[in-house]
DNA sequence: ATAAAAACGTGTTATATAGCACAAAGGTAA
DNA sequence: TTACCTTTGTGCTATATAACACGTTTTTAT
């Protein structure tokens, strides 16, 4: 494994949006009190119950944000995809993580101390624009999620999952085939289903000649349809 | 109806949260740029689709937040009790409302420009970490909800409204019954079920003494009873 | 290379909850 | 009052989806 320390300037072009409402002492700052930490695939990053202690920035990889419920189901929450912001949200509301995160694939993740994040804050107010920003964007997600996830049938969730995933991480070059391989579980947990149910449905969408699958490799052929699923639930 | 205007001041003292870390100056900025509204039962506030424009601080009276979907099902979202805030999730995202929003009683609102938020935050870090805060909480009750909503069964959704709604609005002199009187619709929109589920259940906890109905007053009995119903779902 | 363990796939059955129909009660308006 | 509409309540039926069991394939570890 090739294994390149990433340049403090790296670090901070890959995380913009934070970086660039900062003054350059206030970037000086933030170098000085970052650590990159990496995580291998399916390793957990925190757990429900811990406290809080970093923001955490996905630099690369793959991230599944979930919690666990009655009798053993997991349900993923949302995913994170490289460049994005995680793990303050329970911090900044005063709790314990009520949700738990995992790598989906080999990750590189920035922790910058939340102390030093409040601390910006409090002198900068733009930097508290860029979390309020963040935040009203992941509540809206949330509650179309809820009433996504009570009211739809199986069909029209998986369908979500699918279009959502393509949203999220993209697709290969044959502009189709979608970048992240999931297992049927994992597919499931997103979907609010079984894993015998997501199998299933999965097939039947294949049948349909709405996607091709090949083992964790799923290409979306016919999106409208989906779309249309998705949309009548 | 005595109708009495409320001063400045008792607006003011109203909202506390978000007055009390402004300077003399934007205080009075503020309390030169709010309206107050007034809205009958079951009016709507506002609905899905609009364009946001106004901070709301509920005065008085009692607001759901819901969003209709498929089938003609409506979710409600989470409640607001007076001297909460609401209105602003879509502002900060810079979407349009993807919730409507419903007086559950007569109420009073305190409207104020969002530009005027806008504008305060810019000068103020400490009004960013109040919304920060409180969009902080309200994602995790979503991300809990989701999983409640999805996971558990009747009887639990049901204990876990009730409880809800007394954590929420509190209960009468005599420490049981409910301070808000909902339709049976209303609850199981709250619940996630049909009406007829929620009445039956409402019912058979009712025959199990857990509760005691009397139309849409309902006194919480045996409250620990509820709430292992509520947890393992 | 071989064993062991995960993940995947499929058929069958069980069940929670939605859907529907209809009656009774309560509130509202003329 | 009468009529009317909404809400509440109850029984029955239909159905979507979970649960289970079991075989096959793929991955991982030794």
């Amino acid at each position: 494994m090739v294994k390149k320390e990433l340049s403090e300037t790296e670090i901070a072009e890959s995380i913009p949006d934070l970086w660039q409402p900062l003054t350059d002492a206030q970037k000086d700052y933030l170098a000085q009190n970052f650590t990159i930490q990496k995580y291998k695939k399916n390793e957990t990053i925190y757990c429900e119950g811990e406290t809080p202690k970093h923001l955490m920035c996905l630099l690369k990889g793959k991230v599944k944000i979930y919690k666990d419920g009655v009798g053993g189901r997991s349900q993923i929450i949302r995913v994170i995809k490289d460049k994005e912001y995680f793990a303050y949200r329970a911090y900044f509301a005063n709790e314990n993580f009520v949700t738990a995160a995992a790598a989906f694939e080999p990750c590189t993740i920035c922790l910058i101390p939340m102390t030093c994040i409040v601390k910006l804050l409090e002198e900068n107010a733009q930097l508290g624009l860029f979390f309020i920003r963040q935040l009203s964007i992941d509540l809206g997600i949330s509650d179309e999620r809820t009433v996504s996830l009570t009211q739809k049938h199986i069909r029209g969730r998986l369908a979500e999952s699918l279009l959502f995933l393509k949203d999220t991480y993209g697709v290969e070059e044959d502009q189709c085939t979608l970048s992240i391989y999931l297992s049927r579980e994992d597919l499931a947990n997103l979907s609010n289903m079984t894993t015998s149910n997501a199998i299933r449905t999965l097939s039947n969408f294949a049948s349909e000649k709405l996607i091709i699958i090949d083992g964790r490799k799923i290409k979306l052929i016919d999106e409208e349809k989906l779309k249309k699923i998705s949309k009548i639930g």
